[in-house]
DNA sequence: CTGAAAGCGCTTACAG
DNA sequence: CTGAAAGCGCTTACAG
């Protein structure tokens, strides 16, 4: 349905039917399509015009093997690998557009890739010349992969990660402000009037971005003179199920508990199917924070109270930081700004009219 | 923080390398990697464990230049331009994941770039040899891109493109059944006892699914008897704010309603807000279903009937439709099923106890 | 400011 | 089954 197999119409027109067009030399077709100063601008504009005339666009391959950059970017998603070839985080799946969007302006392509986290991902992509640099995106156990970033740095790979930002961090590193985001939902919900808040999410070092969000957490209830109860937290990491099963745990845990604090809105909503499970009202009973604002979180039954990142700008900055390491131009981490998007879920005190409710209570009833 | 400035710490290792490693010539580790037959396997594993061992991998550049394939395939998004930099269609975005993991499946990897539908796309990938072959993904108006497809198709490139499938396809298509979504979406309202079902969608030829889902739609409602209305179509694109509008400028109408079929989920989102903001109950008053199963499907307010298209097939589908047709083997164009999935959001009789409400009524009410 | 020339790292006829 | 050689279409020193 193609045409003829293995036929193409047309002979590849190249830079020396433009020069030949243009009546230049090959090389000065070259430097002009690339911006080369050096070229006069009425050469330059008569190659422009010779180009567009033959609808000549320049041979990417060619372009990759003789000069030392591709005009490509590497978006790779680390998923842990899920037998059932689920969906992925939408948080992920919003700041892929505006990666995408980001890469465009710059005149990068972009190469994405879902990789499982323990496989042999870095020789790929940088070392068989197919990107110039590259996008570190997902969840996970940044711990583990320590060893390989920092190879890869020694190699002169360009890479960016979006997560966690800490001194140690072993490669340039984007990330939202989860200490204080996590400090802001404690604090939420202590004004509530909630003085027992579970926490469900992996707070280890293997989860750097959870663990600061725990941090902020334990700050804030620190600071209202309240100390942080072990049997409060309950591993979980970013799924729907995940977030269910914490949920079941805490429950079988038998112990009190008037909050919730996710550690992500996936986790949340999971954790919320399970108290409803239970006949528990949220935020009537308990209430429910997440982290992340997914499309879905406002639309959830109640809506849920979040974190806001800004995908858009997040995205952006992970794509210029990688230009500007690609183009050898100093560049820091970034942390970025949160703020706190009050929903339903959290509204605990309201969900009452009793005073009484204030302090702590069972979350468990049937 | 990368290294010093522009400089790799090793000299690229090349297939030339390989040869003097396993003592063969630098053809014979291009024929041993690419996996030509002709070589004998004791050659071939002496070649890809010299390989392994010096952690060597074909320079992309180089292959797709000499060759005539360059291991890559390209996606591209078709949006209208959306002043507001706003988020994908999420129907899309769930097909991304299937369409990258199944690409890496066949070995290809997977370049992503959105596009607006008015602006001159089909010079940049075949032509600058990106891809060995292109995707189309997007709801658009796809009539207006035939002269550029058949064009494309001339030339000789592979492409394969989402959506209505139909004889005159410019190529081949892989969509999902819009005619008996349609059909069975308008079943379900009529069988709820509706009789006045709104449709708000653009139905014209200009976007063929939507045309496709109306006229199952039509099919449904004259098998039993009744005649389709055009005051209760409201064309919409697919997009919240567009469904709100298009609720709006129906209830602006003054006809009397009773079930809301919205050719897309985001379609009929938009209208349950409209008419939420209007006192109308759904679906006591009135019966709202879409059409995708975005994952916020399940979530909104009351959860929304829709018609479930498999986004894991789809994607698979799409990119072995791609590769059999670079591979030059005989493909058509595949039109996939789809389900009825009932939530909520269109129980109309069972909403009502009223054995009278079964007939036509206002849908309008404070 | 421009041209002639080298060469990036492969793939694939062409021989043998 | 394997090797020597040509050449894909560029970019970039090197001259002038």
């Amino acid at each position: 349905m193609q045409g003829p197999a293995g036929v193409r119409s047309k002979k590849r027109i190249t830079s020396f039917d433009i020069a030949q067009f243009a009546g230049v030399s090959q090389a000065t077709v070259s430097r002009a399509l690339r911006g080369n100063p050096e070229v006069s601008e009425q050469t330059r504009q008569r190659v422009a015009a010779a180009a567009a005339a033959l609808h000549y666009t320049v041979d990417k391959n060619a372009s990759g093997l003789r000069g030392n950059s591709t005009g490509t970017l590497a978006l790779l998603f680390f998923e842990d690998p899920t037998p059932d070839d689920s969906h992925i985080n939408p948080f992920f799946l919003s700041m892929l557009g505006s990666i995408t969007r980001s890469s465009a302006r710059y005149g990068y392509d972009l190469l994405i890739s879902f990789q499982e986290l323990g496989r042999d991902w870095h020789a790929d992509f940088a070392e068989s010349k197919k990107a110039d640099g590259i996008i570190l995106l997902g969840y996970g156990d940044y711990l583990a992969q320590t060893p390989r970033l920092q190879k890869l740095r020694a190699q002169g790979t360009r890479l960016v990660s979006w997560g966690a930002v800490r001194a140690d961090q072993p490669c340039v590193a984007v990330g939202c402000d989860n200490f204080h985001g996590g400090r802001s939902v404690a604090e939420h919900l202590l004004d509530q009037g909630c003085r027992r808040i579970a926490f469900l999410g992996d707070a280890s070092h293997h989860f750097p971005e959870f663990q600061e969000r725990y941090r902020g957490h334990q700050q804030a209830l620190h600071a209202h003179g309240i100390a942080a109860d072990d049997v409060l937290q309950v591993d979980a990491e970013s799924s729907q199920s995940s977030g269910q099963q914490a949920a079941e745990t805490l429950l079988a845990r038998g112990t009190k508990f008037d909050a919730i604090f996710a550690a992500s809105d996936l986790i949340a909503i999971g954790a919320m199917g399970a108290l409803s499970a239970r006949g528990i009202r949220v935020p009537d009973d308990v209430a429910v924070a997440g982290f992340d604002d997914i499309p879905m979180a406002g639309f959830v039954n109640p809506p849920l109270t979040t974190v806001v990142q800004d995908t858009q700008l997040a995205g952006a900055t992970l794509v210029e930081s990688l230009v500007r390491l690609i183009r050898n131009e100093p560049i820091e981490s970034t942390i970025l700004p949160m703020h706190l998007m009050v929903r339903r879920s959290s509204l605990w005190r309201q969900a009452s009219g009793a005073p009484d409710r204030r302090r702590g209570r069972t979350g468990i009833r049937r």
